[in-house]
DNA sequence: GCTTGTTTTAAACACTTGTTTAAAATAGTT
DNA sequence: AACTATTTTAAACAAGTGTTTAAAACAAGC
């Protein structure tokens, strides 16, 4: 946290650390002050209630969840090697925020059903890349598998997103140490790196 | 909820509804109470405390979860043939219990750590039967990939757990309806399906 | 100095939380 | 029937919840 915050930021930065790590219903407005080292009060006083803080928070997370995957469809490469560097990056990004996908999912499933319906945006912008276009003409070419785009999406998120998601539960499973999981967790990258691009990008001319 | 069930029963049937719905800090004791058409009293006079009763819930969803995986690895078929009928079997168990998997990882990512060290037990099970000596005999054979049997498992839960954990999001960034989305899940089902097959078991004999 | 407006505080609000209690209802046994 | 043990109830408990309030502290301008 940085120092010379206004109180407004370090109220802001607490909610964010506190409601990744426990969700809405897993924290209090009282811990979420002490977090910040300010006043209960003050929650309400720059942010009328905790709901309201909570939405800003999950936006500005659904954002940076979704903004992760913007940055590298607009480089020069082939789209396998775009494929190969995505994947990296996806990794890369979610061993520093282990507890982004499965916020998002929970919240997503709460019966308040959070924000809903206003997270397409930061989606168009990731069409706007031309990375979907660019998948069709490949497919049109031949170099990629027909398949779905939504399953595409589906498969990377899955293979990425769920080992970092599920770290507790496998290491328990499997009695592994935080070293183990991981060292684990880098060749299990690899495996979903050539698995998805074998998958995607067919070598051999049976594209089926 | 069947008709003639005892109060213990009810209230146990009620809380595993709820728990799964909302998880443990989501949910009051008077709502599982009132769930189950009884006083609120008698959930800490059958259980003690919500604690216990939760406990008791998250083991048996622990259980459903990893005996849903033993059932296929004991027929008697190909490696390949059992993997694809256990992608299938998986996918439609999590159909009927889309909870589950969030369930089980976000409990188990709580500070309180429920109930940790305890489910190798089951684990073991699925050891017993014979299916990881058969991997390593294919492995060594030449027919299976040269893979960690952590990975492995791992690519499958990915693959299976998250597009049905992922629902709402899903839905919500590309814009889908309930029947969308099923249909969506039944296509992606079969990508999944072959990807992994495809990978573990190569066709060609180059296994890198 | 005093007077503005903003920020912070401690205290209180009404309500929900998990849990306990003591009395009432019920079932079981002789 | 009467006595027992079990089950169920409504009420209460202290502690915690989100939120509001009214007074205090602070800053800026004159």
């Amino acid at each position: 946290m940085k120092k010379d915050a206004t109180t407004e930021e370090k109220i802001k930065a607490a909610a964010k650390e506190v409601f990744l790590a426990k969700g809405f219903a897993g924290c209090s407005s009282r811990e979420i002050a002490k977090a910040a080292g300010e006043n209960v009060a003050l929650v309400n006083y720059y942010f009328r209630s905790k709901g309201q803080l909570f939405e800003l928070i999950f936006k500005s997370a659904m954002e940076d969840f979704l903004l992760s995957m913007i940055h590298v469809f607009n480089s020069e490469q082939s789209l396998e090697q775009k494929m190969r560097i995505f994947i990296e990056r996806e990794f890369e990004f979610l061993t520093k925020h282990p507890e982004l996908p499965s916020f998002i999912i929970n919240e997503m499933n709460r019966e308040e059903g959070c924000a809903v319906g206003e997270h397409t945006i930061h989606f168009e912008k990731i069409a706007e890349t031309g990375i979907f276009n660019e998948c069709i003409k490949a497919q049109q070419e031949g170099t990629m598998r027909e398949i779905n785009l939504i399953s595409v999406i589906m498969l990377i998120m899955s293979n990425c997103q769920y080992p970092t998601m599920a770290k507790n539960l496998m290491k328990n499973i499997h009695q592994l140490t935080d070293e183990e999981y991981t060292l684990q967790l880098k060749t299990h990258q690899s495996h979903v790196t050539e698995m998805l691009v074998n998958y995607l990008f067919p070598k051999n001319n049976s594209t089926k």
